[in-house]
DNA sequence: CTCATTTGTTATCTTTTGTTATTGTCGAGC
DNA sequence: GCTCGACAATAACAAAAGATAACAAATGAG
């Protein structure tokens, strides 16, 4: 379980991404956007880690048309279409709806890294997040 | 002018993009996911459009490592930079700090683009980004 | 120009969220 | 065993957002 985090004007640590195993959470941004990466990589359990110059990551790029596929491991699913999907949520659904989607795709994470970064990841207060899943279990009764 | 929409479970359309000039709307979905897109891509004004086979498209991903920069002229920003961009605000600011960010990397599309749009991009009703400009004009006046 | 449609603003009400503070739980370390 | 710190749940309050309706302004077709 890995984590992505950045540092906002108050200087509170903000969780942009959290990574189940079987995935390969790159730098991105030093990589494919050629400039000093925002987010701090943070390992949260026991993890590999490879590290490649930017020179023999462009060779990567050359010789490969399916690099993008970098973040996943079955070649499947592609940080942009990450992305895309990420945005999706957040134009069309509700926090509610996004906390259970997020718990659809990636149910893995749900118990095993706090609430505090799962908010975040959601655009949402742990607060907020807490509550949600309060109203989740009430209805899960009722 | 362009715009990109899709159809949520309601039937409402909900803009996902929109594009001033000097920016290339690429269908990202069915070039690089190989799969149908769920826009709608729609010019609001005069359009140029170019028509590319999946094919000759593979062919100019593997002929040129910058092919992501399909997405504006001057090549400096690429789609998945842009949705890392458009995540990191979801994540970060509130709906009001949004909208002051996307009035000032889109300025040429506010005054262009219906507000009913706006709103989708920001994941925002419309009748909320209409209070959100009250209250920042009431600012400006203060 | 006129009429009909669409879009934006405003008001009201309800729901949700953010903020702050409090409490309880759990685990690490002494 | 005890304390301390981190985390989650909860409460209380204020602020903001969603939903809806009513009205005004702008747009477009004829």
């Amino acid at each position: 379980m890995t984590r992505s985090y950045f540092i906002n004007e108050k200087g509170d640590e903000i969780t942009f991404q959290l990574f189940p195993e079987h995935y390969v959470m790159g730098n991105v941004h030093s990589l494919l956007f050629n400039e000093p990466s925002k987010f701090v990589y943070q390992a949260l359990e026991d993890t590999k880690v490879y590290v490649i110059d930017n020179e023999s990551f462009q060779n990567v790029i050359l010789q490969n048309p399916r690099f993008l596929d970098l973040n996943r491991m079955d070649f499947n699913n592609m940080p942009l279409k990450q992305a895309f999907r990420r945005v999706e949520s957040f134009v069309l659904l509700s926090p509610e709806e996004r906390y259970l989607k997020y718990m659809n795709d990636y149910p893995s994470v749900i118990n095993r890294a706090p609430d505090k970064y799962i908010a975040n990841v959601l655009g949402i207060t742990p607060v907020s997040l807490s509550r949600i899943k309060g109203r989740i279990t009430a209805k899960r009764l009722r």
